[in-house]
DNA sequence: TTGAAAGCGCTAACAG
DNA sequence: CTGTTAGCGCTTTCAA
């Protein structure tokens, strides 16, 4: 490997004009940028971006805590934003963290010297916000936010439940089922605001054993799913909270033999690529695909690059559109 | 942000002290750590990494190459690949590239001053293998592998093919289209082998409407089946290279009103996480889950950490399983 | 337009 | 066990 300084005494001159031609090549005379260019060429010499970021005190690097990528949504996300990084010019460092641990998180940014934070995974409560606005790293949270603010785009949550949540009931569906990830994260929290909003619009009771917050873990929800679906009194809907949450339902309720929507309609939330295809066909809430991940990302290039302020806060709130498919239809439509 | 000499200074001891508790700390007497541990508790210190990396010259940081997140392989190797670099305290830089354009990787790793790669993006008669040999990157591919050999973990490809295809031609099916990403990638170069060979094997035809090597785009892929489908003679069985492919393939299938598998058997390869899906079901071929994407990144730590060597070739291929789902059947299951 | 020199924050000899 | 010192490879004044 070899350095700038090798680069230089090839070139015969100094280190200091190497660094030059690479950073501000007009600041140099034409044939003494030549002579550097061809020693690094044929040196191979590649500059070491360490050495660079130590002085510069940036590394053109983003981190984005995202959750698994067994969830479709954090897979499209993250395809997105990686790509729109690259794009800028920026690399992404990945965690896909566990919901529960988010851990050292703080630690790990600051140690990492990470330009920017990208940030779908956090609870309501959680003090990292803080910690980053203290220390003053930009930070942009997508999907999910936190109770102290901050930067953030997410859906419009409330709406987006209230949506389906009138269409099954436009339906005539009654006994409606309600499948949540835990209410201490804000996605699922103004989710379950909307649903017990319209439901006591109607009139409607939402039982304790169809209505749960639970892990979003794929055994916590299959184990859910059939116990619900083991009682003698059956709801004739299902809103997941999710499509995540909804694909993982589907596949339980089909594999106890029960059709949908004919027994039981389901709908989901965030239109995942799968929910489109034609064997899954899911009712769900869309918003503008791959939108959230890059409008998340652009709005922390942005800040990176125009500095942090308080005033103009990025708060965004993407629109929801109910996306009416298969998955969905009226009440008993064949007899049960 | 603090540095270790703030450190030291409120400690009242050296800066190389300082580095001590945080590298070694039995070589320090525990008073001393104590107020190390003390004074970097009270300044919220917290170690540059950068700095470290400067100096120790390795990042614990692994560059992945993959395919795009859209596909369910990538995203399930992802996701294992980062967790367990996680676990081994590494860091993860990502790149999810287009299958055309694998650029100036080779700048971007060196410059990165990554401890190693992960790559599932080469081309069969990639340079970047003998570039990264000869800058002794510790490198492994996965999924996919180069002509000039290195390390890699892979599926047994040709096998795995011919074992679906001989599942199919046992289910009576004559007519079988061949549906793969372009041969210029081992992986579809060895699978396509598999095919041929067994098609042969029993004197079939392959006819070459029905054999086709194309970009692993959505919309290729569309396109190609939805042209293939509509002319006069139709294939009665689709094997696809992968389970991505077939996704896309059994879409287009079921929104042209057929039916799988009465009019057309589909099968995949890869095993991915949908394919069980009770809504899906695919016929597929696996091979222990998860498995290739955590093999491959223990294969790197290993030779990150014991060294590299030339002697010493890792070099592995999974055993192919054959999973029979609901969309391959008899052919003509139904009269047509 | 170029070179010399001072660090960035840390690790790792080498003395003591 | 601890302090001193010399860099890691680069950017960035400051002079020339």
């Amino acid at each position: 490997m070899s350095s700038s300084i090798d680069v230089a005494k090839k070139a015969g001159v100094s280190q200091a004009t190497v660094s030059r031609v690479l950073n501000n090549p007009q600041s140099v005379k034409p044939e003494t940028r030549m002579k550097v260019l061809q020693a690094i060429e044929q040196l191979q010499y590649v500059p070491n971006l360490i050495a660079r970021s130590l002085v510069t005190n940036t590394t053109r690097t983003i981190a984005l805590i995202s959750g698994s990528l067994q969830n479709g949504f954090f897979a499209e996300t993250t395809d997105s934003i990686v790509q729109f990084a690259k794009h800028k010019g920026y690399k992404t460092l990945v965690y896909f963290e566990d919901e529960n641990k988010v851990p050292d998180l703080f630690d790990l940014i600051m140690s990492s010297k990470v330009d920017g934070v990208l940030l779908s995974l956090i609870k309501l409560d959680d003090p990292l916000v803080e910690q980053l606005e203290r220390v003053k790293v930009p930070c942009v949270f997508f999907n999910r936010r936190s109770k102290s603010g901050g930067h953030y785009v997410v859906l419009d949550n409330p709406s987006a439940v209230a949506e389906v949540t009138r269409h099954l009931i436009g339906l005539g569906h009654r006994k409606i089922a309600y499948l949540s990830g835990k209410t201490d994260f804000s996605t699922f929290q103004e989710r379950s605001v909307g649903f017990k909003q319209v439901m006591q619009e109607h009139g409607l009771e939402m039982k304790p054993e169809w209505t749960s917050f639970i892990d979003t873990t794929t055994e916590e929800i299959e184990r859910m799913v059939f116990t619900m679906l083991n009682r003698p009194e059956l709801p004739t809907a299902i809103i997941c909270a999710t499509d995540a949450i909804a694909l993982i339902c589907m596949d339980i309720i089909l594999m106890m033999g029960l059709r949908i929507p004919e027994d039981i309609s389901l709908s989901g939330i965030d239109n995942t690529r799968m929910a489109s295809h034609r064997a899954v066909q899911l009712t769900t809430v869309g918003h503008q695909k791959f939108a959230m991940g890059t409008i998340a990302a652009e709005s922390l290039f942005e800040l990176i690059e125009k500095g942090d302020s308080e005033r103009n806060a990025i708060q965004i709130t993407l629109r929801p559109e109910l996306i009416v498919r298969k998955t969905t239809g009226p009440v008993n439509s064949s007899g049960s």
